[in-house]
DNA sequence: GTCTATAAAAAGATAGAC
DNA sequence: GTCTATCTTTTTATAGAC
């Protein structure tokens, strides 16, 4: 993989503007920079992406698709058949998680926010809003089983507020990545948002205040 | 108010550099710009904030404080002995109009978290969290009264998770303020964010589950 | 305090040789 | 494809007159 100096390139200056994008965010980013950290002339940089909005969107759609992949493939991973309280525990740790500990995709979120404006391809990304199904999807099946209670049919509710409770409230206490937040903090906010979660979607919970 | 020539420009001034900030972000907002949106001469931008970071940090902090004031004072009208659901919908209600129908509050928000890690300041500023004990004031109030039943003694876990079902969602769905949203729209988010906060929070669920 | 004019630096993009 | 050198524009900040 990878075989040709071009492809080696090409993909060296992707991970170098990624890096500086994510850190000092898009204006402040300079071509040259990037050139400098991917060890190649600024003119190699236009002959590969063109121009540095090309290259921004490039990078940012890439890493938005691997933060996609990673969130399905971590529910996937996830035991529903077992205790659903332990469950959803370990899929949202596991979710902020992935994010937390990179710091590209970390900081891609508070990227997409701020240059969002700027970029309406940016905002037909995000607009899509594909995290969601993710974690509708099983919660859709624990709500069919009956030992979940959505209030509506796609568990897309559901699964906005279990997101709120848990990566929302992550992503706040570290002000969207800016501020280091330990893995027992963290921790600690998922624990009480899928409580909190829980008990507003028990189903017992639902009968009784039905 | 603002009798002198020199009063009313200073108060310009903040005026164009808010509109710019927040509708085009720190680095693409030139001095130039503001100057000429302001009707004065560059020099005198200058003159009255001494360069471009300072004038920043200045209408950002104002900006917040009359935000933090706008929701104090919301929470402050509601009708918390009336019925809870009611009074809450409405509350949270006014708090993410009030920011939504501000384009400069809206985009502050984005604003913040965007420049955050380029101004230390900005990071205190968002570090000291004053939004929440705002809502969890109430919140304490109320479940010392028996109608709600908090986690912690403080009302801050049970305002936190209110604020994310409510205003968190509605942030969103709006990308933060980037995509208009309906006051229908954002109407309906509160109301089912509060319905959750409910299912969640109330004694008798607590009593049942604990 | 306020203006016009300008300095000084930085950044996006390109020319042309190899 | 890749590089060095350069063009052009923009931007922050200041000098100096009034």
């Amino acid at each position: 993989m990878l075989s040709t100096v071009s492809e080696r390139k090409h993909q060296a200056i992707a991970r170098a503007a990624l890096t500086l994008f994510a850190s000092d965010g898009y204006e402040r980013t300079s071509v040259d920079a990037i050139a400098a950290e991917a060890g190649v002339s600024k003119r190699t940089v236009y002959s590969h992406y063109g121009d540095k909005e090309t290259l921004f969107l490039s990078v940012v759609r890439d890493t938005y698709e691997v933060m996609l992949a990673r969130i399905g493939e971590i529910v996937g991973k996830v035991a529903w058949e077992r205790d659903l309280r332990s469950a959803l525990i370990w899929c949202m740790t596991e979710v902020t998680r992935s994010v937390i500990r990179s710091p590209e995709r970390s900081t891609l979120v508070r990227l997409l926010m701020a240059e969002a404006p700027h970029f309406p391809d940016l905002i037909e990304l995000l607009h899509a809003r594909r995290i969601t199904p993710l974690v509708a999807a099983p919660l859709q099946n624990l709500t069919a089983a009956g030992r979940l209670a959505g209030q509506d049919e796609d568990g897309r509710q559901a699964a906005e507020h279990l997101m709120a409770l848990t990566f929302g409230e992550v992503s706040n206490r570290s002000l969207m990545g800016t501020v280091p937040l330990s893995d027992d903090e963290a921790a600690q906010i998922v624990q009480s948002g899928v409580q909190a979660f829980l008990r507003a979607y028990s189903p017992a919970i639902i009968a009784a205040t039905a």
